[in-house]
Formats: C-alpha cells, sequence, structure tokens
DNA sequence: TTAAGAGGTAATCGAATGATTACTTAGGAC
DNA sequence: GTCCTAAGTAATCATTCGATTACCTCTTAA
C-alpha cells in the first residue's frame, strides 16, 4: 500500500483511539492495532505520539473548518446559518472520534505544544463564523458553546442514559432539538466498539 | 498529622494535577509531591489512582452542588438566578482544578466506571437547577452551555493569549460579561505553576 | 540479473508507573 | 518503662510504553 494512503489509515485509527481515551491514556500500540500495522510502523511515520496527536488534532480541525466553509458558502437554504451549522456539526459527530479528539485537546491547554495548537485550531473556527459567516461575536459565543455543550454529551456517552433516566431525555431533547436521532445513532455505533 | 487532615491535603493537590494533566496523565507520584507526602502513602489512603479519581469528581461536583445550593436558597437579590448561578460558577474557577479535573472526567464516558460517575455528577447538577432553582430544561440547558464553553475556555488556557490576540480578547469579553478579571487572574495564577 | 529503494515487522531496550512489602517513628494507655 | 497503634517512608517489583535497531520482502529500473 502506498505511504500516504497508509499513513491516512492510521490518522483514522489514532482519531478514534485518541477520542476514546485521550492523548496520554492512548498508546502508540492500540492505535497500530487499530490501523493494522505493527506500533513501531506508527511511531516511524509520525516520529512521536505527541506529532501523531498533533497531527490528529489538525485534521479535524480541518475538517469542521472545510463543512463550515461549504456550509457559509450555501445559498439554497433558507434556514439561519447557526442553524444551519449547528446541525452540519452533529451530522459530523458521525466521524468517530473527530470532536472528541479535539474535545481532549481543548483540556490540555497546559501542554506548551499541544495547547498552542488546540489553541490555535479552536480560534480558526472563531474566526471563520466572525470573518465569513458573519457571525457577531455574541453569535459566535453562543454558537461554540453550543458546540461545547455537544461535546460533552458526547464525551459522556450520555446517550447511553436516554432510555433509563427522563432528566438526561429532557436534556439531550434541549441539546438536539432536530437531530437527536443523528445523536443517538453515533452512540449506538459507538457502543459497540466495546 | 490527623489522616483525614492528610486525607483532604492529598485530594487538594490531586486535584490541581489531575486537573493539569488528565486522569491518564497525572501520576500518583505528582500527587504525592504536590501534596507533600511519599508516592506509596497516597496509594494507601485511596487504594488505586482510580479510586482518587473518583474521589476527586465526586468532591468536585458536591462543591458545585453546594455553591449553586447555597446560591438558590439566597433571596437578597435582584438578579435573576441563572445570572448568579453565572456568577458564582467563574468564582469558583479560583479553586484550582475543580472544574478542569470535572471536565477531564466529561471527556471519559467510555470507562465504565469512571464514566458512570462523571454521569452521575453531571445530572446532578441538571437536577438542581431544574427541581431546586425551577430552570425549564430549555434554561438549564443555556445555563451548562455556558459553563461547558467556561471550562473549555480555562483547559484550553485561553487567558494566555488575551493580550497577544484581539479575536481572543473579543470571544472572552463574551464568555465573561462581568467577571472577565476574574477568569484573567485565575489564568495568571495558573501560569506561575510552570 | 541485480541493485536499490519503499513498505513494513520482530525483537528489544530503557524509562516510567502503579502497586506491594517491610520497615521506622511518634505518642498515648497502662 | 513498655506495649500498641496510627502515620508515614524507603526499597523494590512487575508491567507498560514509546522508541530504536536490525532485519525482511516486495517492486522496479538499469
Amino acid at each position: 500500500m502506498s505511504a500516504t494512503r497508509r499513513r491516512e489509515l492510521v490518522l483514522e485509527a489514532a482519531t478514534r483511539v485518541f477520542g476514546d481515551e485521550g492523548y496520554a491514556g492512548a498508546t502508540t500500540d492500540k492505535v497500530a492495532r487499530a490501523a493494522g500495522v505493527s506500533q513501531p510502523y506508527v511511531v516511524r511515520i509520525f516520529g512521536t505520539k505527541e506529532n501523531l496527536f498533533l497531527e490528529v488534532m489538525e485534521r479535524a480541525g480541518n475538517r469542521l473548518l472545510a463543512a463550515f466553509t461549504e456550509e457559509i458558502a450555501r445559498i439554497d437554504s433558507e434556514l439561519a446559518l447557526p442553524h444551519r451549522l449547528g446541525l452540519r456539526y452533529v451530522t459530523m459527530l458521525q466521524d468517530r472520534g473527530l470532536v472528541l479528539s479535539l474535545m481532549h485537546g481543548f483540556a490540555l491547554g497546559a501542554d506548551p505544544v499541544i495547547g498552542a495548537s488546540a489553541r490555535c485550531g479552536f480560534m480558526n473556527i472563531y474566526r471563520l463564523v466572525v470573518n465569513e459567516g458573519g457571525f457577531t461575536p455574541a453569535e459566535a459565543y453562543q454558537f461554540l458553546a453550543g458546540g461545547m455543550m455537544i461535546n460533552t454529551m458526547l464525551g459522556l456517552r450520555m446517550g447511553d442514559e436516554f432510555d433509563t433516566d427522563p432528566d438526561v431525555r429532557d436534556l439531550l431533547r434541549e441539546a438536539f432539538p432536530e437531530k437527536l436521532d443523528v445523536f443517538l445513532a453515533v452512540t449506538r455505533s459507538h457502543q459497540e466498539r466495546a
């Protein structure tokens, strides 16, 4: 297999593993197993585990930027842009580990190199919705806050309790006023992992 | 020193360490050093590192519940309750690592034991503001989303860029419309750690 | 035919880490 | 005084993990 294709497969696997276990909790061996290659090869492709995580975060940030950019460019919709971006974000939860890897990175701001990259990635989203999407800072804040709440619901696997706790049901219905089915489907697909 | 007092000191130290490094990234040795005791003693007090983290999360959740409960009981204020709870939350950021430890736990929902505890702690807050604070589910959602956004700004150490990036300034002014000074003070006190 | 380079792995190493064991010390109770 | 218990540590162990080294195996071009 070509090196670039293999590299992409490893990045996808790493995204899932880092999303589940976090930076410190994940191991290069778990990533290698998930990608179907040997552990030394993962290290050889990316140099260090830290480098691999940085690439995972960068890739995730770029995917979000690309999706939002595409949505901003759409004109064949009567829905308001914040609403459309929110729907688009929920759709992206199906890309397993994508936003969870970012969330783990967002909690590691104390790390000099990971923190700097995470701050940069976050602000790129902010700048996009303000500069290209025409959001006011207040609108951008509200949009991002909703995103962080969705991240938390995903990270907590809150969907696992949807059927057992009526309060969870109420909360998730607020967090996902339209695409609750998508979130619950994502939850179920994550459960199959274990 | 009495065992209970020592135990409390270790819990405080562990809260800071787990807040900075996360569950997997933290080590019992770092906690021990921060608490001024030996590593085996930390293990002996709490049995396992996982147990220690669970106690840190539980303690943090209880502190939040206590503060919100107290604020809900206050009647000598003309401010709306969501507003007062938000101010109270920002005040609690001064307790170093408290909310960051929770945030790390919120990203570990895939872990069977940590995840269950984290979900429980989160829903306890939700239930409090709904049942005791009289919030509608929509109000509770908005309140919690703001909290998750604040957690993210703290985890990212976004305050470090307040002076260098005007977009960061705009965003933080939205996230902390009143107590921005408190957040920036917390940021600075965290920097002194390194 | 063969040499060379790309894609990949097995074996292994050193450091870090959670946990265990055995030991030490201080302070009452009798 | 001495015994006993609670508080605490030094030494150490087994495992795990990231990284390194040496090697293997195709394909391809001269």
